[in-house]
DNA sequence: TAATATAAGTTAAACGTTTACAACGTTCTT
DNA sequence: AAGAACGTTGTAAACGTTTAACTTATATTA
């Protein structure tokens, strides 16, 4: 490696020389044209970049590196790719990343990568934000190096909940969906979900429970229906099957007790019911509203383009970057949990049962 | 900033002492209990992280952060996001980056943010991927900051066509999807792209052009079928519409002069194109065998999934790594241009025509 | 001419670590 | 009882920078 030393000897002067020509603004610097061409040249020689270690040292600069860690384990894929909300919190949190000075590192976790994580830990981040469940022995980790940590949708067990959190409100999600149906005139108002129901669409499932009972929905064979396949989480083709077979089920109904809108627990779910529809062999049954949960990239995009609640995916990134910030200002938040609020999307898989005017 | 000094001056010890207990493995690190444990208070009561330059500087070791760039200006969203190949890129690129020691991080570009860059490129960064075109403005900051470079698809200007880089063989993507149609007996085969084209794109008809005069294909109206859709580049709908439009265009054909298939710019485009088969204003135009080109995520989980050729995203994205790691090691590589081969991924939109056996 | 201002470059201290080496007190060996 | 061996802790140098303070040479001024 090259250092200053190298440089000034090369170029015959000294090391404080070689730092002028380096760092200073021309033509201020008080280096005269002739040596700070000597010195250009012996740098390009040499292939001399400057030491970031020793200079931040000297500056006195802080780490300026957020990480941003993903729990990718128990999948055969490392599934965060097509992780519907990944780069979207990315980028939140590359936003308010920048405007402080900090810049953006990330990880996908996995039980191979413990030890890469633990090096990063070992000084060379500022502060970690995680989205989803964080094993114990990352929480170890990070207990033990002493990095402040926010934690997206983690679902701690309780004696682990000591860290600034952000959680989707998942019940007004479901809320905002229902009460869209409602005043569109829906009454027989059905619930789509899978197998193998992550925290949220647990959550989800509940709050439909909830809602369908303060707005005395009629009810109507697997008015809740959750699809029997065995299937890996986050499988994309399960959800879209799950959706299909709902389909399939009620299509048996007779029309008076087929229900006349679905909420999905999740917007993939919704597009596979929108298929199920447009198959020939549900017996022509073609009026369903759906409106999912998510607005994923695709809702917009599918045809029909999809009615849905969205996560606001950015806001979440900003809201994690805001609090890590306060936390690394020196800030005591504690335990603070940060509850996002959801907002519906009207798109076109939506209509107004005959006679109510949407 | 607490450093070792308060936390010796705490705990009654000298610095060396306290850096034993902070990295020392136990119990050969040769401390006492006793020390240890009050070390390790003075530790928690000041809240002491060691100081990741000091360390690095002192033990020699350099930096071990890669960067990898996406310019995303000229959009009024920045559409890194719903870039089909980001994520795939950046996990490819991680792959390569952890067993390497390395770490990644990455900066979707603006005019707004080449303050960032330069900041970071002032050693911040051991080195830059770049994925597109590079303005010249960022080229000459890396030129500046002897930067070691690696640039994806960059479709440099010749006289800055000094670092390696890597390209999609757009030639041959063609070319398989043309020799599996070809194959399955189709000899009225289609070509569909949008406007305003990026290199890419055009490559990709330039191709289609050659391989279908080397097949000797029968023409028929529109061959070429470019939307005429004004559309902002990497805009999800107007590339959606285009291939509607081509279906629209194409059913006023009599039967004996349409396409049997097509081939398209990009698997959006192919999407779009099986939707409008699907319409009913197609006059009931159902057998046309589509191919797209890009195998985005959600090809696969299209209705009908989605026959294409497959860009090796995470292979582009290693390779990239591979390239930056034998430059950072020393070597020479120049303007090395490595060329990435592309592979038929056969699903359900193509099909023999009657009598030929696929 | 002497004093002084300016320009160009050097010296040396400091940033927070790690670690070879030294130093000290205690215990073991002979 | 003397010396060696060991366990525990301290001392100080070094990593590559930046920069205040200083030096030297030259030009300007009175």
């Amino acid at each position: 490696m090259t250092t200053l030393k190298d440089v000034a000897k090369k170029a015959q002067v000294s090391i404080a020389t070689v730092s002028r020509v380096v760092n200073g603004k021309f033509p201020e610097s008080g280096i005269s044209d002739e040596t700070r061409q000597r010195v250009i040249e012996a740098i390009t020689e040499l292939n001399y970049r400057p030491d970031h270690s020793a200079r931040n040292l000297r500056l006195g600069n802080g780490i300026k590196s957020i990480l941003f860690a993903l729990w990718a384990e128990g999948n055969d894929r490392d599934w965060f790719i097509p992780h519907p909300f990944f780069s979207h919190m990315l980028h939140g949190i590359q936003n308010e990343v920048l405007s402080r000075g900090y810049y953006l590192s990330y990880l996908a976790l996995t039980n191979q990568n413990l030890g890469a994580l633990d090096a990063l830990l070992d000084g060379a981040v500022a502060g970690l934000i995680t989205q989803g469940p964080v094993p114990e022995t990352v929480l170890d980790m990070v207990a033990a190096k002493r990095v402040p940590l926010v934690a997206i949708e983690p679902y701690f067990p309780l004696d682990r909940d000591v860290y600034p959190t952000i959680y989707v409100d998942n019940d007004l999600a479901v809320h905002q969906a229902m009460e869209h149906l409602v005043r569109l005139g829906h009454q027989r108002i059905g619930f789509v979900s899978i197998k193998n129901e992550s925290f949220q669409l647990q959550e989800r499932r509940h709050a439909f429970r909830r809602w369908s009972d303060y707005y005395g929905l009629k009810g109507f064979p697997d008015q809740e229906f959750i699809s029997k396949m065995e299937y890996e989480s986050a499988d994309f083709k399960g959800d879209l099957d799950a959706g299909a077979e709902a389909i399939s089920i009620w299509s048996e109904l007779p029309d008076s007790l087929r229900p006349t809108a679905v909420i999905t627990a999740n917007d993939l779910i919704a597009i596979g019911t929108l298929r199920g529809l447009r198959s020939p062999e549900n017996g022509g049954w073609k009026e369903l509203s759906v409106v999912g949960i998510d607005d994923i990239d695709w809702a917009q995009y599918n045809d029909p383009p999809l009615t849905t609640v969205r996560i606001p995916k950015e806001e979440i990134g900003e809201t994690a970057m805001n609090l890590m910030d306060r936390v690394l200002q020196g800030e005591t938040i504690g335990n603070y949990r940060c509850v996002i609020k959801t907002e519906l999307v009207v798109r076109a898989s939506t209509r107004a049962i005959d006679g109510v005017k949407g």
